[in-house]
DNA sequence: GGGTGTGAATGAGTTCACAGCT
DNA sequence: AGCTGTGAACTCATTCACACCC
C-alpha cells in the first residue's frame, strides 16, 4: 500500500513528541493529547498510525516508550546515516558545527569545497577535501545522504555528482529547484522562500483601509 | 476568496524563476515551460495565476518581466521587511551571516541573546542586545518579521514575547512545535525533520530481499 | 467511561479538456 | 496554430462517527 508524503513528514513530528514525553517520565499518552501538542487532528493521528499497525489500547491510549519504538523503526531512527556536505563556506560550516544532528543519529563523515582557500582546513575534526574527489571518495566509501550547501550556480551539478554516486537521499539548502532522477529523495532548506510565503499574508493584513 | 496556502507558497518559487528568465534576458514564457523548470505541472501554475488575475496572452506565454512585477505586488517583494534575530549563537550568527536575505529585501534590523557574553558583540555591523530588552525595543522600532534561533527549551517563550510585540510573521528554527495565536503566520526551518522524513524511504529501499 | 481503529462522508487540491483569444 | 483561463471531473487527504475493546 502506498503511503502519502504527507503522512510520512508528520511521523517525525511525533517521534520528537514522543520522545519529549518519554524524557519527561510519561508513559501513556491519548491521540488527543498529542494532537493538541502538535496543532494535529486526533483523528489524523489516530489514521496516520493505522496505515502502520495497531499501536494503541482502547480506552488508555498509546505507551509512549512503545510507539516511540515503532515510529523509530518505522523511520529508520534506530541506526546511524552517514553524511557528505559539499560546500564549506559560511552556510557549510555553520552546518558543520550543528549540533542537532548528532544526537538523532545524522553523523557527517565527509566534506567538500572547490576553494583551494578551505581546502585541508580542519572543522569539528573533519578535513575539508576538493570536490574534484569527491566521487572517488564516495564510491570507496559510500554515504546515506547528501548535503547540499554550495552557491545555486553551482548546485544541479553537484547534486548529479551526488547522484552518480549512489546517494539517494539529499538535503538542499541552494535557493534553486534541483532536479533529480526517480527514487531519489529531496529535502530543500530555503528560508528566503519561507519569509516570502508569509509576506503575502502580511502584505494583504497590513492595509487595514 | 480564501486563497490556499499551498498555492501561496508556490507563487515565490515562480517568482524566483521568473527574475532568473528575466535576467536572462528572456521575455516572454508559457505555464508549460515554466512548470518543466519547476516540476509543477503547466494546468497547476495557470490555475494559481488565476486566483490573482489574467496575466498572460493567449497563443502567446506571459511576458516574463509583467509577470514578475505582478507576483512581486502580489507577494509584497517590491518593498523591504524589517526583521528581528533572537538568539546569537552558532545558528543565530550564521543568520546574521547570511547573504541571502539582502537582495530579497529583507533585512536584519535587531538581534539579541541572553547570554552575558554575546550581548554588545558586534555581528556583521549589529550590535548584539540583551533579550530582556527585546519588548522595549520592539515597541519603539516595530519590525515585521521575527527570527527565532534560541534553544528549543526558550523558543516558545521567546515567540510568544515576540507575538507581544505585534510581529505577525516568525521564522522558526528551533526544533519545536510552536503555538501561535490565530492572525500570527509561522514557518520552520528544521533540517533534523527534512532527513527523518527521508530515512524512512531509505530504509525501505535499502533492504532489496 | 474513555479512547482506539476504521469505513464512510466530506472537503481540498489537482488535472482534464476545451472554449476562446491572438 | 498556439497557449491561456477555467468549469467540471477526478484524485487525494482529512474529518466524522461509531463499533469495539480495555
Amino acid at each position: 500500500m502506498r503511503i502519502s508524503d504527507l503522512v510520512v513528514d508528520r511521523l517525525p513530528l511525533y517521534a520528537r513528541a514522543l520522545a519529549n514525553l518519554d524524557s519527561r517520565g510519561r508513559d501513556v499518552v491519548s491521540s488527543q493529547e498529542l494532537g493538541d501538542a502538535l496543532n494535529v487532528s486526533a483523528a489524523q493521528i489516530r489514521k496516520d498510525f493505522s496505515y502502520f499497525g495497531r499501536f494503541g489500547k482502547q480506552g488508555r491510549g498509546y505507551n509512549v516508550r512503545k510507539l516511540l519504538d515503532e515510529l523509530q523503526r518505522i523511520l529508520g531512527l534506530n541506526r546511524q546515516w552517514r553524511m557528505a556536505l559539499v560546500g564549506a563556506g559560511r552556510l557549510g560550516r555553520a552546518i558543520l558545527g550543528y549540533q542537532g544532528f548528532g544526537p538523532q543519529g545524522f553523523r557527517i563523515v565527509e566534506a567538500f569545497d572547490s576553494d583551494p582557500a578551505a581546502i585541508g582546513d580542519s572543522v569539528n575534526g573533519l578535513v575539508i577535501k576538493p570536490t574534484d574527489d569527491l566521487e572517488a571518495t564516495l564510491r570507496s566509501k559510500p554515504v546515506d545522504i547528501g548535503i547540499v550547501a554550495v552557491p545555486a550556480e553551482h548546485a544541479q551539478t553537484v547534486i548529479d555528482a551526488l547522484v552518480r554516486c549512489g546517494v539517494s537521499a539529499i538535503l538542499n539548502y541552494a535557493p534553486i529547484a534541483a532536479r533529480v532522477p526517480n527514487g531519489v529523495h529531496l529535502r530543500q532548506i530555503d528560508p528566503v522562500l519561507a519569509l516570502q510565503g508569509m509576506t503575502f499574508y502580511l502584505r494583504a493584513e497590513a492595509s487595514p483601509k
